[in-house]
DNA sequence: CATATAAGTGGAGGGTTCCTCCGTTTAGCG
DNA sequence: CGCTAAACGGAGGAACCCTCCACTTATATG
């Protein structure tokens, strides 16, 4: 039983200078994760946050915790984005949707290194990417443009795939990811 | 100007026992990545390898160098796995090729981690790879199975975008694999 | 074979990062 | 206002990285 997304809620610290500290963590880390990878220093980012590096602890236990934490924020806009691509035709709707995936994971490096983690949270993410992607799918296969054999996840994990390649251009990615839609089509 | 792979034989020691040490090392390295991944401790790589902490360094810079080392041997496989697939029709020779990547990449750990690397080697070692597939490419496109708009390195960039999908099964990746190759066939 | 020497050795020590302890401080409730 | 649970953070120890330098050894040469 995997938990969803918005059971994932954290449990923030009731007193308002824990609060504030808890957010200037999240932030920190979110710049810091975003310059260095999701291997900066713990003591840097509570430098950052201006508070001491037991209190990091205390709010995330594991440096994995506050990779989680910042993750989750970045996947909710990502299934923000397919409630943007309604109004479009069936197929254009979908291939918008996943090439905002594939360009706002390029903008964002927990997002790349986040994408392939094997633990609760990110399976739940996972889920919550599959959710807000279905509804498309769905569409374009209603309206005979997507084969009817494929699934929403093998099609954010393509898709996750090939946002994950490193050393590449935006051009490159962007001639992948046309060929690998392609592959999506249904057969003519 | 980028290397080749053949310009990156590596300089290995003159003194019997140096050389014993460096086959060693790269040994141990490859099996540390293999159950650690390349953020294993070169102390531990060091111990297995039996030589003190000193040696490592002298042989291997830093981890990247050590890394690069034991990724070359990896890439050497799957370029010579090109060879052993010549015998088959155009597009089950690329097929079988590229998935002989896939399920090598998927069991070698540092192939993983190396294929979005940005170094010379790593350049050098994707190369290598797109001169290896180059003409089970071509073939398949001289038998018009393949587009011909399509190029090797973006052939390559694709498959390993696939190939490091992780937490995921096998049944997925071929899944995954088949709807991008699908993406390769010429438009009917 | 003996010798010289360049090649090669590794543990100690210092720096960085991770993580916990525990005395101290402070927010918020009755 | 007083009390106390929540929250604070710096010090210290462990793990890992990296270099120094005294010591060892393989090998070429006479």
């Amino acid at each position: 039983m995997t938990t969803t997304l918005a059971e994932l809620v954290q449990r923030r610290p009731s007193r308002a200078d824990a609060r504030r500290n808890y957010d200037s963590l999240i932030a920190a880390a979110r710049q810091s994760f975003a310059e260095m990878g999701t291997e900066a220093p713990l003591e840097e980012i509570a430098r950052r946050a201006d508070v001491g590096i037991a209190t990091l602890y205390r709010n995330f236990p594991t440096r994995e915790a506050l990779v989680e934490s910042v993750y989750l924020e970045e996947v909710q806009a990502v299934c923000n984005a397919a409630g943007e691509v309604d109004h479009l035709e069936p197929w254009e709707a979908l291939l918008a949707w996943l090439r905002r995936f594939v360009t706002y994971v390029g903008t964002k490096r927990v997002l790349v290194e986040g994408l392939n983690r094997d633990s609760n949270t990110f399976k739940a993410c996972r889920l919550g990417l599959y959710e807000a992607g279905a509804p498309l799918l769905s569409r374009a296969q209603a309206a005979g443009l997507v084969r009817p054999d494929v699934a929403i996840d093998d099609v954010v994990r393509l898709v996750a795939g090939i946002a994950g390649i490193g050393s590449t251009t935006e051009e490159q990615r962007d001639r992948i990811l046309g060929i690998a839609l392609d592959g999506l089509k249904r057969a003519a």
